[in-house]
DNA sequence: AATGCAATGCAACGGCGTTGCAAAACAAAT
DNA sequence: ATTTGTTTTGCAACGCCGTTGCATTGCATT
């Protein structure tokens, strides 16, 4: 695991510090989408609020990360699949948000719909996201 | 016009005042969504931030208007159709942002596609985010 | 082990959205 | 039209979020 950590970093010309190995493993770690406060609390007083900021955002833009739209406009970010490239992102996919318990689910496996726009219209990304409960609470 | 803004607060149960008139035009006139920041750069200095703050939010809770997911965590209110009420949104529309112009638009003819879940979810809102090149632009 | 470069921590800042409270505006009834 | 009670507004202040500049630290390479 900790291997694998490593290889992700290295596969993207990143250097290996200790803030970039904690908060990637955090994602790969969890089954769901991140906030930034979450990564700020899992990590405890480690890393300076900056570094998480700035880690997050070098993650996006190397394409192991992508940010998610939600309907409450937090954001969030989720790993991407291994088809995502530096400032090639493609992320097409449902996303799942539980009212109940707020964690965020990507949902890689469910295709998006294709959505049939008027004339003149030209599309460049479709995201979906959906809101209810999730298997988790539904019981 | 002028008529029809009073008839909607009065069918809402709201007082009228030149706030609520003016912001309420805005979305009338406009045919996409607007953010805080453009309410309060049409509307000049007339009315004080917290004012529109709590001007939108109170169209929110009365189902005038609702916020859009965008995908770069934007907030963004349009108009609601007819159907919504007090606490009970029915707004399962796509909206698509332009890359180029920024303008955001509900297509409110276009029917959002079904989406199957993993068994255990279950769906209450179903949000279709597109983004690309707007009609006005793509010339 | 040393050197150059990249990443981090700290301090500070600006913007966004919220809250409490006093003043003003609205609605209803006389 | 005037009064009265309630709602709304404006002002001030606050906290949170995300960003930036700069000195220090840590990483990678030889």
């Amino acid at each position: 695991m900790e291997k694998n950590i490593v290889d992700i970093l290295k596969k993207n010309q990143l250097s290996i510090t200790d803030s970039r190995k904690k908060i990637l493993s955090l994602f790969v770690q969890s089954n769901g989408a991140l906030a930034h406060a979450d990564i700020e609390h899992q990590s405890g007083t480690e890393f300076d609020r900056v570094t998480i900021y700035r880690t997050l955002q070098t993650f996006v833009d190397k394409g192991i990360i992508h940010t998610i739209p939600t309907t409450d406009n937090s954001v969030r970010y989720a790993l991407c699949k291994d088809d995502c490239s530096a400032g090639h992102h493609h992320d097409d996919h449902v996303h799942f948000m539980c009212d109940n318990c707020g964690t965020t689910y990507c949902l890689d496996h469910i295709t998006v719909p294709a959505v049939k726009l008027p004339k003149g219209f030209k599309v460049t990304q479709t995201d979906v996201v959906v809101s209810g409960v999730c298997n988790n609470c539904n019981n």
